[in-house]
DNA sequence: CTAAGTTAGACAATGTGGTTGTCCATATAG
DNA sequence: CTATATGGACAACCACATTGTCTAACTTAG
């Protein structure tokens, strides 16, 4: 084996998934702090899926992996809270175009200075190079599109 | 910001994420194919959660930071499908002890193997001291212990 | 223009996995 | 022996995903 005396490959999966929950905890932390405290993980994921010029439930149950009746109980539940609306497409009257609130565009403004401050933190604990060349492996071994995700639903039976 | 010019802070998070995930779909293709098709990303933690001696349900609720009845239909489920036994404790009466079955033990086995394989595969793509960096990366920023993990309904709400 | 096919969205039924609350049997401390 | 704490089972409930079906509206072929 050539991984003898290395650590055991299992070690790998575990702490990028606790050094992605660290990151998201505390982010929503501090999203709470800042009068965000309703807002749940995934729901930056889709925030970042509906993106700036919206997108219809269908549209947005295709980027993140799930169905399009699933991505509507989304919708449904973050428009409840403020986060989101939907208006009508007025070039075809069966879309219904989903679009961030001002405070859904807040919310994703915060998370982007504190996604950057805890980069900043971790900068400061392990170094800029190191940080940056985590980054980069991390890149060489991922899909190139981000936000892919498929996440929801992900732990469940298939 | 002393962000700038370096990737966006949303950057490590979505790709620790994604590392994370492509280990683990990986793994479940490879299992499926090794004649484990129906375990879930979760079972592994599980498993291991469990570890060579058994624990109770209750116990094993608390490694995995869930509630002792949602651990116990876990254990349920995981009996139906052959990969868990349960049975009864000579020193105390209220306690059955959860233990991995010859498959279910085959399985980790298994999983240990697919592990390492994957990091052989990552040291082949980024070379020895990166993915030996990257660990030690992880390790300053994440929990010494890797097992409390938290994670079941971890997208839900509060 | 019409007929056929496709697409967006809503509604219903279902399954899984989590939660809390309750209860009983058994251990353990005083 | 009694009081308390613990392990496990059972029930009710909730969140969130799934598939299937239905309607309305757009699109394309003829």
């Amino acid at each position: 084996m050539s991984s003898d005396g290395d650590a055991p490959g299992f070690e790998l999966p575990l702490r990028l998934f606790l050094a992605f929950r660290v990151i998201i905890d505390e982010l929503h932390a501090e999203l709470a702090d800042q009068g965000h405290p309703d807002l749940r993980p995934m729901h930056g994921f889709v925030f970042q899926a509906i993106g700036p010029d919206g997108t219809t439930a269908v549209e947005l149950g295709r980027r993140l992996g799930v169905s399009k009746q699933a991505a509507g109980k989304m919708v449904e539940s973050l428009e409840r809270i403020g986060y989101v609306e939907r208006t009508a497409d007025p070039s075809d009257a069966r879309r219904k175009i989903v679009r961030l609130t001002a405070r859904g565009a807040d919310s994703l403004d915060r998370s982007a200075r504190i996604f950057d401050r805890i980069r900043d933190d971790w900068v400061r604990r392990l170094g800029a190079g190191r940080v940056r060349a985590l980054e980069h492996d991390l890149r060489q071994v991922t899909p190139a599109d981000m936000w892919r995700l498929d996440f929801p639903g992900w732990f469940g039976t298939p």
